[in-house]
DNA sequence: TGAGGTTATGGAATCGATTGCAGATCAAAT
DNA sequence: ATTTGATCTGCAATCGATTCCATAACCTCA
C-alpha cells in the first residue's frame, strides 16, 4: 500500500488536518484520545510526512552539503567521516559534492546551497577567488571552509577551520633532530602555493630553532605523489654528503622515499629516518611503519561540522577561524631505538 | 541581497506568476519579449528557484541515497566514486547514509525513502531479514542492493548488483597453480556466512579443477582483518610441510600475511606467494606488491547507479540480478618472474 | 454560578513552483 | 472577411504539511 497523508488521516478519524499534524508533530495541543486514534490510523494507512512539503513550510532541510575536489582520496574520507559523525547527531543527513578541483563545480555547490537544497555547507575549496567568495557571502546559509586560511575579511560571512601545516613539518622536523640528526634533506610541494609555502617554512623554522645550519642544496620541490617524491630523493641520495633524514610534505611522497633508499641499499631508518605528512591510513602498513605528522583529517570535518551546526542552531560563534593541531605520530621509519 | 521568487518576478515585470514559470522552466510557451524581461528581472532580483516547492509540486527530488555501512572503509569509498560518476551526469546528487552495520539504521535509511528525501536508494546491506526486505519491498521509489545475493523472491521490488566471489578466489588460486605450486593454504572469512563460503569454495574448486590434492589443514578461518591474517599465517607457516603459497580472502589478510612471513624469515614470493583479495589502493604501495583480486567496486557502483537511473527514467531494466566479474591484478607478491 | 484560565479543535492562510484550462492575440490561408 | 491553427498569457487549483487565529470545551476555584 502507498502511503498517505495527513488529509487521509483526518478524514478516516474525523478531524481536520491541523489537529492531525499536531498529534503527529507534538507541536501544539491535542487531546489524548484524538491522539490515539489518530496514530492508529496513520499506521493502519501507512502514513509517512512528506519531506518536501515539511521543508517548504519549515524552511529547514536538514541536510548540509560537503563540496570536496576528489572523491578518491582518502585524506577526504576522514573528513567526511568526522563531518558525519556530528551531523548525524543533530539529525542531519549528508550530501556529496564531488568538485573535481573545479571552480565551475564549487560555483554549482554554492548554487545547490542557494537554492536550499541544503541548509549549510563545509567546503574545502582550490579556488579563493572573487566570484567564489562573493557568491558564498550573498548566501544567506552558513558556510564553512577548509583547507586555506586568509584572514577573513571584513564582510565575509562565511567560518574557517584550517591545520597549522608550518608547526606539523615544524614538529617533524623537530623531531629528527631530537633523534640527534642533524643533516636533513626537504621535499616539498611547489613553494608557490600557500600550504606548500608554509610547510616549507616549518621545516626551515624547525632547523634555524635548533641552531642547525639550513642548506638550501637539500630542499627539493616536487609534486606530492609517490613517484615525485621517489625521483627527488633519488636525486638527493645521490649527492656527495647525502642526509641522514628527510622529510617529506606528505606520505605518499615519503613512501616514494622509501623506495629510493631501499634502491640505494639504504636502511630505513638506520641510514636514513624519514617523516611524512597526512598520517594516512596506508602509511601504518607500510614497511618499515612511517612516522608521519597527522593533519587531524577526521577532528578538520568534526569542527567545521560543529561550528554549521552551531550556526544552525543560532548559537553564536566565538571563533570565527578554528586552528586544528597537527599531531606527530612516531614510527618505525624515524626511530633509531624502535627498529623492528 | 536575498533571493527571490517568481512572485517578486511576476510583479516587478508585470505578468502572472506562471508566464515567469515557463519562462524559466521552459515548459510551455512564452514570448521571445516577455521571456527577455523576465530572465533581467531575475537576475536583478537574485532570483533562485525554490528546490522544496519544486519537489513538491513535481516529486522528484533529483537526489538518490546511498546507505552504507562504513564510512570508514576504502571498499565503499570505491563505490561512491563509481555511484557518484553516474548519478551526477544525470542531474543527481548524492546522499551518504552511514548505516554502521546496523539493522536499525537500515531501516532509518529506508524510511528516508518513503518520506521521500530521494527518489531511490543503493543500499549494502548486511541484515537480510524480512523486516528490511519487507519495507523495501513497500516502498515505490528504486532500490538497488549490492554486496549479497539470494535470488529474489516473486514479490521482491528491488534489483542487485552483485560480484561473483567464487569466481574471485578460484582465478587467483588458479594463478598460483599456473606458477607451478601446489601446496597452496587458504585464510578467509567465517564460512557460515554466505560470501565467505563461497570464497572458500572458490579455493577449492580451483584445486580440484587443477586435480590437485585438497587439505582441510591448510584451511583457516580468520576474521577479515591484519591482525587476524598475521595470526592464522603465523601458525600455518609453523606446520612441518609449510605451503607454498597462500591465498588470503581479502588484502588486509594478504598484509598479514606478508608481515608473518617476514617474520619469519621467509621471502615473498621466493618462499611463500601471496594473493590477496579487493585490490585495496595501498595493496599496490605495500611491499612487495600485492597480487589481489579486484572486486571492482567502482564498477559495481556505476551499474547499481545506472539501474537506478534506467528505473527512475521508466526504462525496461532487463537484469534484475547482474553479476560482475572479478579481476585478477597480478604484481610481485606472486610472481616468480617479475620479482622486483 | 460564573469568572478566568487551560486545553482541544477547526478554519484558513502560507511556503513557492507547476500545470490544465480557457480566453486572447496574431498570422496565414481560404 | 472569415476560418483555422499556432502562440501567448492569466486564473486558479495543486502538491502536503505547518501555524496563527478564533472558537469551543473543559476544569478550577472563589
Amino acid at each position: 500500500m502507498s502511503k498517505s497523508t495527513i488529509y487521509q488521516i483526518a478524514e478516516q478519524v474525523g478531524v481536520s488536518p491541523s489537529t492531525v499534524s499536531r498529534a503527529l508533530s507534538g507541536n501544539g495541543y491535542c487531546g489524548k484520545r484524538t491522539k490515539a486514534k489518530i496514530m492508529e490510523a496513520a499506521k493502519a494507512l501507512n502514513y509517512a510526512p512528506d519531506h518536501a512539503a515539511k521543508i517548504l513550510k519549515t524552511r529547514r532541510t536538514n541536510k548540509i552539503i560537503f563540496a570536496v575536489p576528489d572523491i578518491c582520496n582518502p585524506f577526504y574520507f576522514d573528513m567526511i567521516n568526522g563531518i558525519n559523525q556530528v551531523v548525524e547527531e543533530h539529525g542531519y543527513l549528508l550530501i556529496l559534492f564531488y568538485t573535481k578541483h573545479r571552480l565551475s563545480e564549487e560555483l554549482k555547490a554554492i548554487q545547490n546551497v542557494k537554492e536550499r537544497v541544503a541548509d549549510g555547507m563545509i567546503m574545502v575549496s582550490f579556488h579563493f577567488c572573487e566570484e567564489n567568495i562573493g557568491a558564498i557571502n550573498e548566501l544567506s546559509a552558513p558556510v564553512v571552509l577548509t583547507n586555506r586560511y586568509d584572514s577573513p575579511g571584513g564582510g565575509d560571512r562565511f567560518d574557517y577551520v584550517y591545520v597549522d601545516t608550518f608547526e606539523g613539518t615544524k614538529q617533524g622536523t623537530a623531531h629528527l633532530i631530537g633523534q640527534g640528526l642533524t643533516r636533513i634533506g626537504y621535499i616539498g610541494g611547489s613553494l608557490s602555493e600557500q600550504t606548500g609555502y608554509q610547510r616549507y617554512c616549518g621545516f626551515r623554522e624547525a632547523l634555524l630553532d635548533a641552531g642547525l645550519p639550513f642548506e638550501d642544496g637539500l630542499v627539493y620541490e616536487s609534486d606530492y605523489t609517490e613517484k615525485g617524491g621517489y625521483l627527488a630523493a633519488r636525486e638527493m641520495l645521490r649527492r656527495t654528503s647525502r642526509p641522514q633524514a628527510v622529510v617529506a610534505a606528505n606520505d605518499l611522497m615519503a613512501i616514494g622515499v622509501m623506495h629510493a633508499c631501499e634502491e640505494a641499499g639504504l636502511s630505513v631508518p638506520g641510514d636514513v629516518a624519514i617523516v611524512g605528512m597526512d598520517n594516512l591510513d596506508l602509511s601504518s602498513r607500510v614497511h618499515p611503519k612511517l612516522t608521519s605528522v597527522s593533519l587531524e583529517q577526521e577532528d578538520i570535518g568534526r569542527q567545521a561540522a560543529q561550528i554549521l551546526m552551531d550556526r544552525l542552531h543560532g548559537r553564536e560563534v566565538y571563533d570565527r577561524a578554528v586552528k586544528i593541531m597537527p599531531k606527530l605520530v612516531v614510527r618505525q621509519s624515524s626511530s633509531r631505538t624502535q627498529d623492528g
